[in-house]
RNA sequence: AGCGAGGUAGGGUAGUCUGGAGUGCCCGCCGGGCUCAUAACCCGGAGAUCAGUGGUUCAAAUCCACUCCUCGCUACCA
């Protein structure tokens, strides 16, 4: 879920909404049951903090938020079953009955803390709120929980002369404080065991590791309050004026969106213990999901489903430069929609999707997939089948096909729905591709246009199998295509006049090609024109 | 510092869990083919002590140990 601080850059794109929606595409080609959940998440501090500097009220900013992020995710072809919000009564509620069922089994327990009070506010203030100099550095408007100058983590404590960031006040007092947390130490024999018996449900490789060092290291309390307005006030004696955390309504917003969606529809999904639910995050959401999430789970009586999958993904950088929103760095999925199609996106970044490590997003890279296995792979070999398929359309009858180059074409589709089943989405991608290669090579051995010229009938008959394969081909890349492009796909699928959303089944039987419609690229090439204006996004 | 993840031809990556000839992909380079197509496409080739050292094994990029380098996290940023 986006943080509605501001629009998620390509490196948020990549790392959780892209890949869960290509992977929900290919779960509605296979017809599962399958619904597909964001939303924004809307409290803490950050935002509260930007609301007050703004002179609105967070729940302004981060409602306006939320609507862009959900306009440009539509534009990046993103089909959510529901995008919703966790600042929702329908979350609020969900919220409060799972905190109340923690609290029946025992696992809420109080915490005292000295955190920072500003009197003139009447507040506590997170470490965000505070700035001062650092001491390591001198920077003057280091925060209290970092320095963005020299990236120390610091106390508040720490800070020379710490101030307000509210109002300025530089009189701060540190007070005591108590916050309820959630009882991770006691859960984290259930946690383990829910890991350990998960973990072969293709999850990644770090979120296996890093959760079970962290179980190995020990968990303790960790809070689920704060000294915060903005949030959903907590519905017990004595803690009336602190808020939920934001982290523990964010997760539990999965199932609050979902209610949302749909009151009377959610359980059966949530509370169907056959039901799978298969999550995709950046790893600094890592711990959240693969620990604290569960844990509320298995805290509140277990009566939701566990996630069954859960895939986390490391960072795609810019110029080694993590994408940030807060520092403006890199390029976010608005300029990115604005600039060039949403599938050439959405295409780019699967392929370059970082799995296993921090993968670096040049332009150089972005354009040359665009340009040479978009547009010379797949984009040339349909139009080159198009074209000469309408050329000599007189000379393909029947459905024979050459059995090799069909062959090889099934075996490739087999390959990438095995491939999608197991959750790896970036080999289903290279997939259509080799199918696309498939095609071109298919072209180059038998030379169509060749026998197309012939006078005998050997050849004719010839010339008629192989265009039977290459439109096969070219409407599995149709098919195959759709949930890393869904438009591309739409308009190969055109050709056939098909305008139903693709379904695996599908691949079976080819219609004929619908030749009244002449040949028009699907994709184009990123031209120097086009590479400048994005060199002044990137360049920061 | 602790923990996690990475280090594979000139560059970028996959393969590592589950050991089987350095096997694959993209760019670049060299040679050839083709002219249906978007100056594209296809075939062949050169190029790698798989970070290093030691070990296990008939066999190691893959398993184990240690070392070096890069990135990330370390609980009030989410």
């Amino acid at each position: 879920m986006p943080y509605a601080e501001a629009v998620p850059h390509l490196g948020n794109f990549v790392g959780s909404i892209l890949p869960a929606d290509v992977y929900f595409k290919y779960l509605k080609m296979k017809g599962e049951d399958a619904i597909f959940i964001c939303g924004s998440d809307q409290h803490g501090t950050p935002i509260e903090l930007k609301a007050i500097k703004a002179g609105i009220t967070p729940d302004q900013l981060s409602n306006e938020v939320h609507e862009k992020i959900k306009k440009v995710m539509e534009r990046s072809g993103c089909t959510f079953t529901y995008y919703g919000k966790t600042h929702s009564e329908s979350n609020k509620l969900t919220v409060y009955e799972i905190f109340e069922s923690l609290r029946k089994n025992g696992y809420i327990v109080e915490t005292e803390d000295t955190q920072a009070y500003c009197s003139v506010d009447d507040r506590f203030l997170s470490d965000r709120f505070i700035i001062g100099t650092c001491p390591y550095c001198g920077y003057h408007d280091a925060r209290g929980d970092q320095c963005e100058n020299c990236g120390h983590l610091l106390n508040p404590q720490e800070l020379i002369e710490p101030y307000c960031a509210v109002c300025g006040n530089k009189k701060l007092e540190f007070r005591k404080t108590k916050n309820l947390a959630l009882d991770l130490e006691a859960l984290s024999g259930e946690i383990k065991a829910f890991v350990e018996s998960h973990k072969r449900n293709n999850w990644t490789k770090n979120a296996i590791n890093k959760t079970l060092s962290y179980l190995e290291q020990g968990l303790k309390p960790r809070d689920i309050t704060r000294n915060i307005k903005w949030g959903f006030p907590v519905p017990l004696k004595g803690f009336e004026d602190k808020a939920f955390y934001v982290w523990f309504d964010a997760v539990i917003g999965y199932i609050g969106i979902t209610r949302e969606w749909s009151e009377s529809q959610y359980l059966n999904y949530w509370k169907d213990p056959e039901a799978k639910l298969i999550q995709f995050m950046g790893k600094d959401n890592l711990e959240f999901h693969t620990m604290m999430w569960p844990g509320i789970l298995i805290g509140a009586g277990r009566e939701y489903v566990l996630p069954h999958t859960i895939k986390v993904f490391e960072y795609l950088n810019a110029k080694g430069v993590k994408f940030s929103k807060s520092k403006g760095v890199g390029l976010n999925m608005e300029g990115a929609v604005e600039l060039l199609p949403s599938d050439y996106w959405r295409f780019a970044l699967m392929y370059l999707l970082p799995e296993t490590s921090d993968t670096d997003f040049s332009i150089e890279e972005f354009i040359e997939i665009v340009n040479k296995v978009m547009n010379d792979k797949i984009g040339n070999l349909v139009n080159r089948v198009l074209t000469i398929y309408g050329a000599n359309r007189g000379m393909i009858s029947g459905s024979e096909a050459e059995a090799a180059s069909i062959s090889k074409a099934k075996s490739i589709i087999s390959e990438y729905i095995a491939e999608f089943d197991a959750i790896n989405m970036r080999n289903a991608l290279h997939k259509v591709i080799g199918l696309s290669e498939l095609g071109n090579e298919v072209m180059s051995s038998t030379e169509p246009w060749k026998l197309a010229k012939a006078e005998d009938a050997n050849s004719k008959k010839e010339f008629s199998k192989i265009m039977v394969s290459l439109r096969q081909i070219v409407y599995d890349l149709g098919i195959m295509l759709w949930p890393f492009a869904p438009d591309a796909a739409s308009k190969i699928l055109d050709y056939f006049g098909v305008d139903a959303q693709p379904k695996i089944k599908m691949l079976e039987n080819v219609p004929d090609i619908d030749t009244g419609k002449p040949p028009k690229a699907i994709f184009s090439k990123i031209t120097e024109k086009e590479r400048k204006k994005f060199e002044k996004y990137i360049d920061s």
